[in-house]
DNA sequence: GTTGAGCGTT
């Protein structure tokens, strides 16, 4: 039979995904391609991390051209220890593979007994609120050769994180009142009063200015 | 430097 596999086969709606879990999170797709290649052709991983931070979130998703590979690598990746972590593998539930999903809901044929659902991670929550603002801002220019390079190639995604700060701000500000000293008495914060004189004898003890020495305080 | 149930992107 000279049937050429393609993307989107029949046969195959897109791939069979795995799902890995309990990795570590110091683990990239590098790091899960030899070991998943070698039970079966990988035909890609994918690792979601966090774009706040950078980091992976835990789990990965390994996609087999047949399902015949992705069940032997789950039989036996599942259990092994990767990074000095426990994996497990299985067969991804949700996703594209799915492609049925309905607000977090499988509207498709579930295997599962209705009315019971697992309940979602909190860590998920702040994803969906930048989910919904950010991928708008995404180039599309990109092709999905570059992703497939940059992604296996950027095994550093933690360091441009790294040169991130607390806020652009705060440290042009604390830059610019680092010559003087930021603990100063409260009065020459308020000096702006032009009722009391600035750089002068604090002396309350003089009435020269035509000032009541009380006029201080309220 | 950290954490640990879960289901994903161009």
């Amino acid at each position: 039979m000279s049937h050429f596999r393609r993307s989107g086969a029949p046969e195959n709606r897109d791939s069979f995904s795995l799902l890995v879990l309990n990795v570590s999170f110091r683990t990239t797709a590098d790091d899960l391609f030899p070991l998943f290649d070698r039970y079966g052709d990988v035909v890609d991983i994918f690792i979601p991390r966090d774009r706040r931070t950078g980091d992976s979130r835990g789990f990965a998703f390994v996609r087999y051209n047949y399902e015949d590979e992705a069940q032997k690598a789950v039989d036996g990746l599942d259990g092994r220890k990767v990074d000095g972590r426990v994996i497990m593998v299985q067969f991804a539930k949700y996703g594209p593979n799915a492609q049925k999903i309905h607000r977090g809901r499988i509207t498709e044929e579930t295997p599962k007994p209705r009315g019971h659902f697992r309940s979602r991670s909190p860590r998920r929550r702040y994803q969906d609120d930048y989910r919904d603002r950010d991928y708008r801002r995404q180039s599309r220019s990109r092709s999905r050769e570059r992703y497939e390079q940059d992604r296996y190639r950027g095994n550093d995604y933690r360091r441009l994180s790294g040169t991130r700060s607390i806020s652009p701000d705060y440290d042009r500000k604390h830059t610019r009142y680092s010559r003087s000293p930021a603990h100063r008495s409260p009065s020459h914060g308020k000096s702006h009063s032009p009722r009391r004189a600035p750089s002068r004898e604090v002396t309350p003890s003089r009435p020269r200015d035509g000032r009541s020495p009380r006029s201080g305080h309220p």
